[in-house]
DNA sequence: TTTATATATTGCAATATTACGATTAAAAGA
DNA sequence: TCTTTTAATCGTAATATTGCAATATATAAA
């Protein structure tokens, strides 16, 4: 039915499906090397760098800000977009847990 | 339109994105952590373990397969699952050089 | 105040995803 | 062979996502 059944799952798990999910999107993984390329955070000519028209973009950007992944500060017209560290580390805590218990079990499966 | 322009992205971002949206569901994250749990690797009780039908969590299975990070043994009439380590490596990967590079960059974001 | 600039929002078409009942396929056992 | 068991596939309904043109909004500059 297109709708996923969020009751039957814990709130981890859709905690962190939901910002997993927000980079499951080549544009928004661009959007990610691109913020962590620039050295200061930038704003908007993420537009410029990437081959999608502003509002899709803008869109993009709305997703990785509601998953927890990128900050917005307006600055006068712009808006200046960074990482949201906080996000990224929930997520790799995931990935490093599943890492240690496959280390553990090295051997066991097929 | 619904279709991601995946040929205006490079090949990493496109492969890496569909990993990490194999993942961005949270029936998806439960089978992990479900043959995560179970110390040798288990067949299709993840049936009897998740609150979906059959046919959800098989295409579910069908999915994680795809992007390389279970594999199935086909053992009689029943299969085997497990998780294939080198999809997680790769993830993680991407997440550990997100985490070294905002590491370096400490304090120069909003 | 008018104008320019930068982003966000709306609306919509095309396509993808989620879920499951019904069915099929394939191997094991009677 | 027939039956049972297990898992995959088909078909379909409901909903979500992607992308963009057009438009709105909001601040800055003139």
């Amino acid at each position: 039915m297109g709708v996923t059944k969020s009751d039957k799952f814990t709130q981890e798990q859709n905690e962190l499906s939901i910002m997993v999910k927000a980079l499951g999107h080549p544009a928004r993984i661009a959007i990610i090397e691109h913020l962590l390329k620039v050295n200061s955070c930038i704003c908007g000519d993420i537009v410029g760098a990437l081959p999608l028209a502003q509002p899709t973009i803008s869109q993009h950007l709305k997703e990785l800000k509601n998953a927890g992944l990128v900050k917005g500060d307006v600055e006068g017209t712009s808006v200046c977009y960074c990482i949201d560290e906080k996000g990224f580390e929930k997520i790799k805590s995931f990935f490093d847990t599943v890492h240690s218990i496959l280390q553990e079990k090295k051997d066991e499966c097929c």
